[in-house]
DNA sequence: AGGACGCTTCGGTCTGCACCGAACTATCCT
DNA sequence: AGGATAGTTCGGTGCAGACCGAAGCGTCCT
């Protein structure tokens, strides 16, 4: 265990995970000017990385692109960033990747605690720590809003699941209803998908929408603590 | 982030972790001896990972009594074990708790996985990466077990979630009727706790209705790669 | 009071490894 | 072919931090 961990543990090799969480893939260029380091020692801490099944990358040409080897090390990562964010006040490399992204099929960061703070604020949800529950009132609100609850209630998987978002600290909405909602907001155009990141732009469109059916303020990005 | 995965990455200290993920609390002279260092050098190590919030202590007389500082501490080791197993063949401080352990409310460790394979292989239950759902046949099953799987259905929380096990790399079951399976089988008496672990122990009772119930044969402890 | 024990603090040693410069290979472009 | 760029390998330097011995503090026991 210690291993992996100390490969993580390294300020460099952490500053290049760190900006790989976002799912987007790198070259050993790119990664090294996140690290402030030389190509020739990120070189190294790219193999070792490799070496331990962390990163895997795939060459186009001269370039080598790299990017998180599973799912199970964005889920370490994640759960290192949550214990890390509990100490000081967080500090973000990426503020966009804070304010809005995917988290699988669902919405994460500000704009998902926010949603599932006001459906929780507003009655139409009830979170416990292991999953949760659309009310009545949120049957009728969310159908307002075009999402078929019921349907989602009726799917294959878990219905409503609460997701600790690294970022903030507290729970967004993951599940069937989670990525209904999700989706919702990707038909409306309220937010739209960023390049090859996880990240994602919340629309003009979007800030009118969002604030009309959940309360949402904007929160400008140059608020966010960089 | 890499200071608390380098508290993490040093080989004593993850020793140390190591052997309090079961949910124990040690004294510091114990994990002395765990790490294999003199108790100065621990006291060094504990300092530290106090500081940095990921263990607390409490004063009881001369001892001092240090446990993990929360859940999400939990969490993040068990994520870094996860990735940890996957490259080297696991091998376990305490083969106790790979076997069977308390996950939060619900079965883990062989065990817990031994039981949503069976439940899977004879159609009882389908699992899918964020949720499952119990089908009739098992519904009828569950309940000659005792379980009541429609009370677990209306609960205020997700009612079936996988969750990956560190130990065994692959899913048992959370949720309402993860619990509820661990319940039943503490009420019969199939398990029990072992002192202030989270590891359990298989009674004799327990050996011969896994067996007539799920299928499951005793997996002798020795044969548990040490 | 005095000794045993648990734990911590201080000072000093030594090693592991992150880092860079220089030199090398591979790919792309013109 | 020749130059530019991406990446790697090698050798050497320097520093952070893990480690221990010695000494100090607090608690328990008799």
């Amino acid at each position: 265990m210690s291993e992996i961990a100390a490969l993580v543990g390294d300020r460099a090799r952490g500053e290049m995970l760190s900006a790989l969480v976002s799912g987007r893939a790198l070259t050993a260029k790119e990664l090294a000017y996140v690290a402030k380091i030389t190509p020739q020692t990120t070189s190294e801490h790219l193999g070792k990385l490799v070496d331990a099944g962390i990163l895997t990358f795939n060459t186009r040409g001269r370039f080598r692109y790299f990017r998180l080897a599973s799912a199970a090390v964005s889920q370490m990562l994640e759960g290192i960033m949550t214990v890390a964010a509990s100490r000081r006040v967080p500090t973000f490399r990426d503020p966009t990747l804070a304010r809005a992204r995917i988290c699988y099929d669902h919405l994460a960061g500000e704009l998902g605690v926010a949603i599932a703070d006001s459906l929780i604020r507003h009655g139409h949800l009830i979170l416990g720590p292991d999953g949760g529950e659309v009310t009545e009132s949120g049957e009728t609100f969310l159908a307002d809003v075009g999402i078929d609850v019921a349907g989602s209630r009726r799917r294959r998987r878990a219905f409503c699941r609460p997701c600790l978002d690294w970022s903030e600290r507290r729970y967004h909405l993951a599940g069937a209803i989670g990525a209904a909602i999700a989706e919702r907001c990707f038909e409306m155009r309220w937010v739209k998908r960023i390049e090859e990141s996880r990240a994602l732009q919340i629309t003009p469109v979007g800030e009118k929408g969002l604030l009309a059916t959940f309360g949402i303020k904007r929160v400008p990005v140059a608020a966010c603590k960089q």
